[in-house]
DNA sequence: ACAGGTTAAATCACGTCTCGAACTAAGTCA
DNA sequence: TGACTTAGTTCGAGACGTGATTTAACCTGT
């Protein structure tokens, strides 16, 4: 209902210097006239506007396309080296930090195993604070800020409070704690939000300005796009799909409740459905991710062992199967996009069934008007996207 | 992504008139003091932008408050009489008519049978124009325009066609097919979504800017409500809340697949579920509305016919409960909000179950800031959510 | 009844913004 | 070399919001 917007010029002038920026920044090296075609600004304010940008340094000019007979116009482009930024993926099995250009180009990485397989967070506070000091040490570039991508609900009032019911964060302060250790701005959100940025602004999700993102993890989390920008409830972070009730007194999930998606579909529920499963062949592995993989292998062979890895994947791939039609028909996006370690690995062989149960549960038109595919970034869309955080406060700023 | 912005001064102005608009609108009688507050514009701006609206005349004088030893404060709010608007609720067992002065307040009605209880749409079309031209006969101001709710999907490329998968609608130009009647503006969206408009405006949600609405009636559909506008997915209706698949394998639902809630949910559900019950008692009735209340009454009973109507009527209460706690892990919104003839004609009794079931399997945090209420407005909440459409336009533009 | 005090609302002078038009810059083509 | 074309800048005009100032409207106390 409040609209914090623009109230006398000098909002106009800095919401049309956001306007620019957002433009150069996403639509790559453009002209001035360019940019008055997509943002209907006059020349004459463009050309003040960018000279603005120019003094700033922010914008730099990145040579000129060939005439056609006249002058010819000059590039302008974001100085992508103007600033860098830190992402951070605190995941259920890892804990990955990047640091990168102002384009989201990579510059470096560090990556944190977490300890006996528990996300203990007064053991994170310290291994993160660690990790972003040696990663800021090596910036060439004032950084923006740190953005961090943690499982789980984030309550910002006003700082960020992590409500993580599947791996045992009891409203803990996060934001306040690592306070303690940097002075950078710290950005904090849930990963599938991340994650689902990310592949916004580069990947599966960068033609669309509706989709849902799920998070194929340990566990199974989502991220709803609406008109370009995260859903958010009363929380910071909706998206709890895996926790969508498909089977009424169903599995027990973790969280406490029965029937929960994510009592089927999560790496962690998929290995122990497998460990369940009659026929099955005891597997010894590293961790998770070793062991999925080996149930994706045992399911291309013969035998009682390959059968229960069919029978596992193939549920596995009707509850996912379901969990997006549900979606589909409940929010109309205009992508679905799998994402996770654990989506990534399974949908190569689980995506055409996938599909086909979806468009057996779906709506028509909503089916008709959607598509489901695989994240276009990889594994590391989690860390990149809470590193578009502090980014996009640039963006709105335009300074 | 795309931000249809304010560019220059003028559009600044439209901004800050629309701003102040707003404000009176749903604040009430207002002293230019208040407005200067609560719009964070300055004194001068203030006394400007409210001469324009009240040479515009959509704003008058409302007497004064008490001085308290200076110049009083004169009150100013929008003069609701310069105005008139229509909302219609195209339901699946009534077509309802209703005439408005500016503040939704009512002026006249009209309530049209639906022949055959079969919607069909060759037959609406008439008999709406012919209702909007007697409604339109008693204006005594001019018609800002007609809002119409509408059961199914909507989708405007670019004029509104409707998706009724269920009532036997497909793709039907409504739009196009009321041009030929009316030169008045019409606004076309989905039922649950002009019920959710209106009592975010004046009902049940007027305190909050997240909330789900559920409308339950024939069939059962919703309505996402995100930082107070209505959520769209790549149509402009998402919130296909009946066909979530709630039972793998489930009951065969009307939209053709199975487990989807309504098959369990709506009027019509309920009603082929107790004729299925066993003990179940034969009830003759002249429609839904009556046959649905029949069950009610006999669930007070005992015997086997209310034993009957008691399981049937407790299993719906599991469903809903079931479906909302999806909503409330998914979207986590500030609240949820039951609607629709069948909703308030079932909520009284089933309330409580329902909060029970819905506690037990929604994720502790996003239960703990839901709640679940019932619509505030009553059976009308439809064809009056409708009317607000024009009138949100109005409130948009200012002028 | 009237001065002094108080608060609300209107007015004024000023700075900022965007815009359209005129102008300058930097190329091509014959 | 000069006419032509297109890009980008500069300038004056018009519109807006703001803070300071002025006017309006009411109260209190004598």
């Amino acid at each position: 209902m409040t609209d914090e917007g623009r109230r006398n010029v000098r909002d106009l002038r800095r919401a049309n210097r956001a306007r620019l920026l957002r433009q150069l920044y996403f639509h790559g090296p453009l002209s001035r006239q360019d940019l008055i075609q997509a943002t209907g600004l006059s020349s004459a304010s463009v050309s003040n506007v960018v000279a603005d940008l120019l003094d700033a340094g922010l914008v730099v000019e990145a040579g000129a396309v060939e005439s056609e007979g006249g002058r010819p116009r000059i590039l302008l482009r974001v100085d992508t080296s103007c600033f860098e930024v830190i992402g951070i993926d605190v995941g259920e099995t890892r804990i990955r930090l990047e640091r990168f250009d102002l384009g989201l180009g990579e510059l470096a990485a560090l990556d944190l195993p977490v300890l006996d397989g528990t996300l203990d967070p007064e053991a994170v506070v310290p291994a993160i604070a660690a990790g972003l000091a040696e990663l800021s040490a090596g910036a060439t570039a004032p950084l923006l800020g740190v953005g961090i991508g943690v499982p789980g609900i984030v309550q910002h009032q006003p700082y960020a409070v992590i409500h993580g019911q599947t791996v045992g964060w009891d409203a803990f302060p996060l934001e306040e704690r690592l306070r303690a250790h940097t002075r950078l701005p710290l950005f904090i959100d849930n990963g599938a939000t991340t994650m689902a940025q990310a592949e916004m602004w580069f990947g599966a999700g960068r033609d669309v300005d509706s989709a849902v993102f799920l998070l194929l993890g340990s566990g199974a989390g989502a991220s709803v796009i609406a008109d370009g920008a995260p859903f958010r409830g009363s929380t910071t972070s909706a998206g709890e799909w895996g926790h969508l009730n498909v089977q009424y007194q169903g599995r027990r999930c973790r969280c406490g409740a029965r029937g929960c998606l994510e009592a089927y579909v999560g790496a962690e529920a998929i290995i122990a459905r497998y460990a369940e499963a009659e026929g099955s062949a005891k597997i010894v592995a590293a961790d998770e991710e070793e062991t999925l993989r080996q149930i994706l292998a045992l399911a291309e062979e013969s035998g009682p062992a390959g059968d229960a890895a069919r029978d596992v994947l193939d549920e596995t791939a009707v509850r996912v199967g379901v969990g997006i039609a549900n979606v589909v028909n409940f929010l109309n996006p205009q992508r679905v996009i799998i994402g996770g370690w654990a989506g990534l690995a399974l949908a190569p062989s689980l995506l055409p069934r996938i599909r086909e149960v979806v468009r057996d549960h779906a709506l028509r038109l909503p089916y008709s008007l959607t598509s489901v595919d695989l994240g276009a970034l990889g594994a590391d869309a989690v860390a990149r996207g809470a590193a578009t955080l502090p980014v996009a406060r640039l963006l709105e700023a335009g300074a």
